[in-house]
DNA sequence: GTAGATGGCACAATCGATTGTGTAAAGTAA
DNA sequence: TTACTTTACACAATCGATTGTGCCATCTAC
């Protein structure tokens, strides 16, 4: 019946030692081994040096399991992600893990390959494994959010990052990309730009939509108008970026700076710029969006947004704990927008170096720490 | 003394139904129950079909907790990386949580931040967690192997991948780097080189001593003389790779191609010789180790080798999940080396286009395909 | 000296699923 | 019809830790 014998047939492997193994040694019972352990008022100061001591001696584990079984909550976090790849999300993930591990939590990874179902069987496993809180980033094919609504109703924590579910009833980490858009036009026109292009992602992600308006509340801000021929709109490939900026060099009057919405659109635009014989950033700045890792090793490195992947694992995970700790308790759904981060590089860096001026941003400090 | 009631006081939070509830509902034991969702044969189709039909009607989700410490055996495996970021880890991290998931397995996933101690509290939390078995990839600061022994004497699988202990009665999967600076040295060597320079890596790491191993090999096979005054030794940062570079055109004989231990360094390489005026690979080919994701997108892209990150996960489960199902009977360790994959690109493809000669490395048609 | 308080520990139920054994009823063979 | 299998299910112990309650002893107070 013993689904394992205490003495394994292979005599080199051991079986953990219990609660019960200790408390058979000490002549004493289980509760007092178990309240000495969790150092329960009811237990006196000698035994529970003695039960401690023992513990060490024969580096007692405790069943992970059958204490998250009893009380009905585990040390596990889940995390649905739609997979573990580029910059971004092990970035996030890393973050998470290290937050949560911090906080005496393990995390269990899913990945839901941009797909609604698995991102769903994914839910299922984690509902059944007991985690004490959920953390997800939607797959791209999610639609239908009532996948969901399974684990409100189980009282279980949820927190959406990044990819999220619209809507101020759900606890949410997002970048502020709005704020990005607009630091990143307004270093521009620190540096002198006036004629400031935008090459644009699809207006139907919220993402790039944001950076837009970012972008457009600059120039409002510094007084010069809104023109649309300055901004292409496409799906940020690299290729793109090199089309966009082919465009935007064949204008009556070319701008002096292109505020691109990624990375590798702000990397076409560098090498069609360059192919063109023009100066960057003398004769056309550029500002790219996500910190990309090859950003910092073109030439010139270029300027970009970084996205604080790290700080919204660790945001995230905060929120989580926070209602994790309400404990059932009314907690009310929070959103949190993360402050992007502009990093200042060669690709937009037109003043003279030194004079630290209020309006260079701090963060210039991060330039080329990325390995 | 219940830790949830059944009941919840927040009536919009239900909690989940157990075997006893479909048990009560249908009349009979939990044992029919559990029998029958387990395909029993002592359960009659019958009662089978109810008691399916049941727990589809209320979602029936098993309490993993409670089957795992039941049966001593959790579905989950233990993952312990340095870290979660750059390029490797994450893919290998993902090819990894893939394999297992098809598998029937989710993962938990530690960091040890290269850090001893911290590896060895994470094999303690996967050991208590009462994971199925674990996948390690050891800390920079792990020379002392002894913590590893508290797993092997609870009998729990675990394989090595990438930064492995060595010997061979450790089950291990890692990259075959030997064979990677052969195929690379090669394909230069194909592409009409003769005399070519290695920009190597530290020594007493496996790694770079097998590639230059491999270097060796592919020119003696070549019938070419080893010749140390084009073996540049480094650390493999960028810079580094731009000062091999200048070092190796000042030759009196420069070499018309350099192999680089590891992409960055290429980098580095590679702008020196444009800064020099070279065309590569016309006058010097160049290429690199790794397939980071930047040598796409240099002009030219960089030849690299791919270290098979996906692959090296899946192989690594594959092997954990044998010594899983031997379940205890001797499993003689086993060390897995995967070939690596030559991309060719075009900072050492000088050959004419379209003949597709048996010379010419299939794995080019990867090109590109990053994302 | 007796009542009440406090300290220190054991009993036993419990979380939810699993499984060896027991036991009826039904089926088969002789 | 008797005996022997097979089928179909229930009983109850078990995994290891947690916790409400009960109990005895010692201690304080009046």
């Amino acid at each position: 019946m013993a689904p394992r014998k205490k003495q394994a047939p292979d005599s080199t492997t051991t079986s953990p030692v219990s609660m019960a193994d200790l408390a058979r040694e000490l002549g004493v019972s289980m509760t007092t081994i178990s309240r000495a352990l969790s150092d329960h008022h009811s237990i006196g100061p000698a035994m529970k040096q003695k039960v401690l001591k023992l513990a060490k001696k024969y580096n007692y584990q405790p069943n992970r399991l059958a204490s998250a079984l009893r009380k009905g909550k585990s040390q596990l976090l889940g995390i649905v992600v739609p997979y573990i790849e580029g910059r971004f999300f092990p970035s996030v993930v890393h973050g998470i893990e290290t937050a949560a591990s911090r906080a005496g939590y393990n995390v269990i990874i899913c990945q839901s390959n941009e797909d609604v179902a698995q991102e769903r069987r994914n839910l299922d496993i984690l509902l059944s494994a007991q985690v004490a809180g959920i953390l997800v980033s939607l797959s791209r094919t999610t639609h239908d959010f009532r996948h969901f609504e399974k684990v409100r109703s189980r009282g279980l924590p949820l927190v959406f990052f990044d990819r999220i579910v619209e809507g101020d009833n759900v606890n949410a980490v997002v970048l502020d990309d709005q704020e990005g858009g607009y630091v990143s036009t307004r270093h521009l026109l620190n540096q002198g730009c006036r004629r400031i292009a935008h090459l644009a992602g699809p207006q139907h992600l919220n993402i790039y939509k944001n950076r837009r308006q970012g972008y457009l509340d600059a120039l409002r801000e510094a007084g010069l108008p809104e023109d649309e021929s300055l901004i292409l709109y496409s799906d940020m490939a690299q290729d793109q970026g090199a089309e966009g900026m082919r465009q935007l060099l064949a204008l009556p009057s070319a701008p002096d700076a292109v505020f691109a919405a990624g990375d590798y659109c702000a990397l076409g635009a560098l090498q069609e710029a360059h192919r063109q014989g023009l100066r960057v950033p003398e004769d056309v700045a550029i500002a790219g969006f996500s910190n990309e890792t090859f950003t910092v090793i073109t030439q010139p490195p270029i300027t970009t947004i970084d996205q604080r992947c790290e700080e919204m694992g660790q945001a995230a995970v905060r929120l989580l704990l926070e209602i994790i700790e309400a404990d059932g308790r009314p907690f009310t759904p929070r959103q949190v927008a993360l402050r992007p981060e502009l990093l200042v590089r060669g690709s937009s860096d037109r003043l003279p170096a030194v004079p630290a001026g209020p309006l260079r941003d701090p963060s210039a400090k991060f330039i080329g720490t990325l390995a």
